[in-house]
Formats: structure tokens, sequence, C-alpha cells
RNA sequence: CGGGGCGUGGCGCAGUCCGGUUAGCGCACCUGUUUUGGGAACAGGGGGCCGCAGGUUCGAAUCCUGCCGCCCCGACCA
């Protein structure tokens, strides 16, 4: 089977986005469905999901959230209650207006919506629930002993984008949103930057994915927020993702859905509030931090399957029964481990399959090596291969697989590092961004003026606003004003 | 919505300009045999309303008209 250009991935350097959706395929991550813009995702990349799943609602959980769940739909008379926010979402939002079809008169082997069946008052289906969950608070708070609500629904939601890519923008897409209310703004503040650091630490710790934390500029804050805290990571194309989003949402959702509560001075106040998600997106995320030519790269932590022993080539007795104890003992350590008995694949095939599902470590189980007590292993992050003596294997693998995912952290650090540039001047700016792209530091006056016009002529947008680093003050690059501190600035998906 | 490209077995394509046997190739699939240390080989086999609808013609994947869909690049966005 030579020249096989079904697992033939393009090059990164040739075409980029080509390069992607073959790893998503490849990958057999997810798959473009019969819904325009709508991802089916694959029993690996749901795997995957689950795994960022688990880790990310402990982390809720340890921090006190409870999960709740809310509807799907989103009646228009709520959904437009809070101004910005709704004005923000209309255009792109999915409306249910009637809710039945019947036998078309004209051809009895199609449906047609029934006009009779129109519905009174339209449904949104929901981009994202604060309008449903607030009107829900208000019949659940009345006093400050109600306070604080700390709630997370995991759910998928729909926005109807002009152009989707799987995983990066979906127009259905699976995400967690936590909808928080609190007595004070400080309170609610905190909140919401804790779960800023709760996306940072998950990115980093889990994902392997460093990012940049700050808030976003007046221009790119969530609709309806006060003020939005941002993760930001880079690319290997040098283009910017966000990855997490937190928002303290002052009290524009509770003006807007008359939730208030009493104070224990007996004085009535309106609720103060955060909402924060991240969604799938992670996974592309993941995918364009790590992957290479050969596939997809998974960091340990979040793998589905963490080792695959792979016997070569007849599977015997022998060979087998070294297989399920080494596996045995792996599962006995938490090591998600799997072995690959098929007799009708080879073991080059098998190999070469796991490199593109990005499994982090291969054992190659043969006799020749077994003669002298030794197996060959495979690291997927480095691709390296190394005979390791089978006494106290386990023990190692355990350790290897730390060792990839602090591999795969410090690698894209070193990357971002290479692509963050420090500048002064409007001239080395776009020559940076059209040179290497990532991230660049620089002074700006802070008006939107002059944010959109580097966004007009360059392409790139402020992605964050740093809240720790370097936070000295200079001019801005373009008009030289004062500058309170250097923003991030960079192209995003 | 603007610009570009494309619709031919499951996937990737050739054939279309210049109409003419039974529409072809690679991969995948099925059966069998030999294989298996980084994508095995051979033999046999199955699978097509050539995107849809009209039209021209003795004859259309191919020419004409209309429609539909998909992909890529922008605008919008997590």
């Amino acid at each position: 089977m030579s020249n096989q250009q079904s697992s033939v991935i393009t090059p990164r350097a040739e075409d980029y986005s080509k390069w992607y959706n073959n790893i998503v395929k490849e990958a057999q991550l997810a798959e473009n469905s019969a819904v325009r813009g709508c991802m089916v995702i694959k029993p690996h990349g749901y795997a995957l999901w689950e795994n960022m799943q688990a880790v990310l609602d402990k982390m809720f959980k340890d921090t006190g959230h409870q999960n709740a769940y809310f509807p799907l739909f989103v009646p228009k008379s709520l959904f437009e209650a809070e101004e910005k926010n709704a004005e923000g979402f209309a255009k792109e939002c999915a409306v249910v207006t009637h809710y039945r079809l019947m036998t078309d008169p004209n051809d009895p082997s199609k449906l047609v919506v029934d006009p009779a069946a129109k519905l009174q008052e339209e449904l949104i289906v929901r981009p994202t629930s604060e309008a449903i969950i607030w009107n829900t608070y208000r019949n659940w708070i009345s006093s400050y002993r109600d306070l604080p609500i700390l709630v997370n629904q995991w759910a998928n939601v729909v926005r109807w984008e002009m152009r989707t890519r799987l995983f990066l923008r979906t127009a259905e897409f699976l995400w967690q949103e936590g909808h928080t209310a609190h007595e004070t703004k400080k309170e609610a503040v905190e909140e919401a930057q804790r779960m800023q650091e709760v996306y940072a630490r998950f990115a980093e710790d889990y994902m392997a994915m460093p990012v940049w934390k700050g808030r976003k500029s007046d221009s790119e804050r969530f609709a309806g927020a006060e003020d939005t805290y941002t993760i930001e990571a880079l690319m290997q194309d040098g283009k910017a993702l966000q990855a997490g989003t937190s928002h303290f949402l002052g009290q524009n959702f509770a003006k807007a859905f008359d939730v208030k509560f009493q104070t224990n001075a007996n004085k009535e106040e309106y609720v103060w509030a955060t909402s924060w998600g991240v969604s799938t997106r992670l996974i592309g995320g993941l995918i364009m931090t790590h992957s290479d030519d050969k596939g997809l790269v998974l960091p340990p932590r979040l793998a589905p399957t963490q080792v695959m022993i792979v016997p070569i080539p007849k599977v015997n007795g022998e060979l087998k029964e070294i297989a399920e104890n080494l596996m045995t003992e792996l599962k006995g350590m938490d090591v998600r481990v799997k072995a690959d008995y098929d007799k009708k694949r080879s073991f080059g095939f098998k190999l070469n399959e796991y490199d593109l599902r990005g499994v982090p470590i291969t054992i190659g189980v043969g006799k020749r090596d077994l003669e002298n007590g030794m197996v060959q292993i495979a690291r997927r992050d480095t691709l390296e291969k190394e005979l390791v003596p089978l006494e106290g294997l386990a023990e190692y693998i355990k350790e290897l697989l730390g060792q990839i995912q602090d591999n795969m952290f410090l690698k894209a650090l070193r990357f971002r590092q290479a692509h963050t540039t420090e500048v002064n001047d409007y001239d080395t700016f776009k020559e940076v961004l059209e040179s290497k792209g990532g991230f660049i530091l620089a002074h700006w006056d802070g008006t939107e003026e002059t944010e959109e016009k580097i966004k007009e002529e360059t392409k790139a947008t402020i992605r964050c606003i740093p809240m720790e680093g370097d936070l000295s003050e200079g001019v801005c690059m373009i008009t030289g004003k004062p500058s309170a501190q250097r923003v991030v600035f960079a192209k995003a998906y």
C-alpha cells in the first residue's frame, strides 16, 4: 500500500487550512454533516471532549459550582430584554416560527410547514443562555441569603455563522456556560477573574497550550458585559485564538430581568453577575498548537488513549501474554492503555495510524527485542524511538507520559516566545505582522478609533490588555498619545 | 452578500475544450492465498439516475438555458 492519499496530510507550510482539515478528518475527530455548518463529532473527537469536560467539570466543582440545565429555546421577548446582548447576537440567531409540518398538497411525498401552526411568539435557539437563565434567577433570588448562585451548564448553542470551520467555528457547538449571581461587585469581579484563572490553568496544565491572560478592549468585549477577561493562545500559523472568556456582567442582566435582593440592612439592590465559557473550539486550539505534518499530537493528560501496545508481527501466545500483563500493570497506574491484536493490518500500518490519531506512546512488542528483554517505545511528540527494558517498563511509561506533557508545553511556550515581538512604531508593527505574525506588544492610546484604524489597515486586533507582566507606560505607536501599557495585538481566528 | 474554484461508485480524480463502443484510474470495500520489525503482494469480485430540471441532436458526462449544493478567500464571529 504505497502512496495512499486517504492518509496523506497536506504539509502546514503548503496550505495551513488544508492541513487543519486533513488532521481533523484523518485523526477521525469530526466531519462535516448534512447540515450546513454543523459537524458530526466522531467517537475519537468526542472522547477527547469528554476528557476535557471531566477535568473542567471537576475544576468548576472544586471552585464551588453546581451543574444545572436550562432550555434550548429562548422566547424572543426574553431574548431582547438585555439590549446590548440581543443586538450583539441578533444577526446570527436561528429562529423557530412554527411547530408543525404537513403533507404538501401539491406533492404527497413532500412536507411543508403548516401555515396554521405559526407560533404566537418566536423562539430563539439559544446562542448563549444569559436571557433564559436570568429570567429564571429572578424567581430564585429574594434575599442576600440566596446568594451567591454558582451554576454551570453543559450545553449546545447555535450561532448562524457565515463561514464555518470544523471545531473552530461551527453553527452548532458544544460548550459550558457558567452563570453566577453575587451580592457585591467585588465578589462578581473576583468570580470572573477566578474562572479566567481556571481556564488558564486548564489550557496550560492539561492542553499544554500557553495562554495570555488579559481583558478585552471595548470593541472586543462580550455583548452585554462590563468587562471581558480572556485567554488567548497562539497557533502555529502565527494567528491568535480566543480560547476562553469570562465576563463581569455588572448589573446589566439583573436590571434587564429585574433581579433584586434584600441586603441584611433591609435594602433592595440589583444582583451582580458573571458568565464564562469554553467550547469545542478548544479542540481546534489543541490541534493547531501541537499537531504536525504526520497527524494529531495530543497531550497525555487529555489523550483518549495514552499508550498503545502493538505486538510485532504475529500475535502468538507469548506476545499476547506480555502485552496483557503490561496492560494490567499500566491500568493499575491509571494509564489509559490499549493493545492492538488485529491480524489483518501490518505493524507499520498500525504505527502510522496511531501517529495520525495522536497516541502519545506506542509500544512495539516483538520477538527480536524480547530476546534481550526489551521493547520498542515510540513517542509521538518528538517521533523518537528507543529500546527500553521490559523490567520496570510501567514506571518508565508513567514517567514518560509526564515528560511528554511537559515537553509539549515547553515547545509551545518557546514557539510563542519566538513569535512574540515588542514593537514601538507602526511600520515595524506592520512588517512583523507580515513576516512572522504572532503576538505583537505595542503601545496604544486606548481609543476605539486607533484600534479600528489598525484593524482596517492590518487585520490585526487587540487580543487582550494584559493584566500581568510589563505594565509600564509609553506612547501610542500611531498617535503618539499617552498609553497606559502595552497591549497584545495579533491576527486572530 | 462580494471574489475564486468545483460537482463523475465510499474517498480522490481523469474524461468535458473538439458529442459517438460496454464511462475509466488510484485508494477504500468483498473473497481467497501467501504475508506482517514503520502504511504487504498477487488473483478474483461488487458497486455509477456523470448534482437537478429543461433544451439541441440519430446520439449528451461532454453543447445551450435555468436551478441547487459544496469548498476556498473576504465582511460577521467563540
